[in-house]
DNA sequence: GGAGTTCTGTGATATAAGTTACTGTAGTTC
DNA sequence: GAACTACAGTAACTTATATCACAGAACTCC
């Protein structure tokens, strides 16, 4: 299992022992806007979405979380007794271990892998979230699309997604019909092919 | 000096030591953007700005650091012998420690309170990343110009600010033109006063 | 296989912001 | 004080995207 690639046996062995592993299915929410949290996930398999939502329900998508992974804000808000400012949803359907919010804090002061666990994702994240700010300041939607649908076809590995227009609309805070409509052009310049709730990349 | 509020003695002690402590003006770039960091800035007093930098010259401020605050990319980077994707340069003169990056590693084994700082910050800058996500997905201008404003008008703790048309557009990766415009409506709904590089918050 | 529902396509129109282009005005230099 | 420069104002036009409105296509459920 993944925890051996990543930590040193005795965490491992702590995070096995500490922590709940649970299943989720796709479209389950694991870590609700501004609710407490207790504990943190980490993605053993799947992957979860990362949003960020508005007040008056428009949302944005921050990144994905995949194997190995951990959402970085509620480890820190965990950690911190604090809420969350933001969504995590199973994208894929995912086995996500949950650990204890003290036990995290705990072994921040036991365990270098940990710290350095974190610090990475924290950069990684962090990188991210720069890359989602530069692209919703200066970028069309078109190179905001296929950027979208390139990740999804990596998450899942293949050429073919199965999505809604709305989805993706959803995803990057824009409307359905500039979505639509931007798709369309883009399948007459043959870069995918549309049908009913699927796209495929060429 | 700040650092004592901050840290516990002997830590203080140490960054005194390994730290060093350089006076800055007004403009000048701490951090260059895919530049190598060696050390840590930490704000002692006065201010920096963060602003990520597109290729093609254009820019969007991320946030403000005031005083006991850090550029907590660059520590990152820093302890990972990576390159920012970050530009720092200085708001108002200011004096900052720079701690080198080796050292700045080594506190986190040896003190809780580093680490404690380093997630503080982190937390606060993920946060204030997430809100620029927001504000440029989904606020219109005339919002966001306000806030930079009230922004500005808190750093500087003064209702009047010394800053041009161009260098408000700049920092929210938006048009002069397009500023010029909204500031003066905003001035006709008496809600600020206009004049040759200052604005009045009423 | 008909009724309902969800998804997609698309036109018309509205709006926010960018672009171009020019003018005026306040400060700066000599 | 004339000449220059930086800053600000603003009009005309363009463009990207949102909004509104509707129609047809593709599935889903009796």
């Amino acid at each position: 299992m993944i925890l051996k690639d990543i930590f040193q046996s005795d965490l491992v062995k702590e995070i096995e022992d500490s922590g709940n592993l649970k299943r989720f299915s796709a479209g389950e929410v694991i870590v609700n806007m501004d609710a407490y949290i207790k504990h943190i996930p980490v993605v053993i398999s799947g992957s979860i979405k990362v949003i960020r939502t508005e007040e008056d329900g428009r949302e944005i998508l921050l990144y994905y979380l995949t194997p190995g992974e951990s959402c970085i804000v509620s480890i820190l808000a965990g950690m911190k007794n604090e809420t969350s400012k933001i969504k995590a949803i199973v994208e894929e359907d995912a086995d996500i271990m949950l650990i204890p919010a003290d036990k995290a804090k705990e072994w921040v002061k036991k365990y270098p892998d940990w710290t350095d666990f974190i610090f990475n994702l924290y950069q990684k994240r962090f990188e991210e979230l720069l890359d989602v700010v530069n692209s919703v300041a200066f970028q069309k939607i078109d190179t905001r699309l296929l950027h979208l649908i390139k990740q999804k076809t990596q998450l899942y590995n293949s050429k073919e997604i199965s999505v809604t227009h709305q989805q993706l609309a959803d995803e990057l805070g824009i409307t359905r019909e500039a979505t639509s409509r931007v798709l369309k052009q883009m399948e007459k310049d043959d870069l995918l092919i549309l049908s009913r709730n699927k796209i495929e990349l060429l």
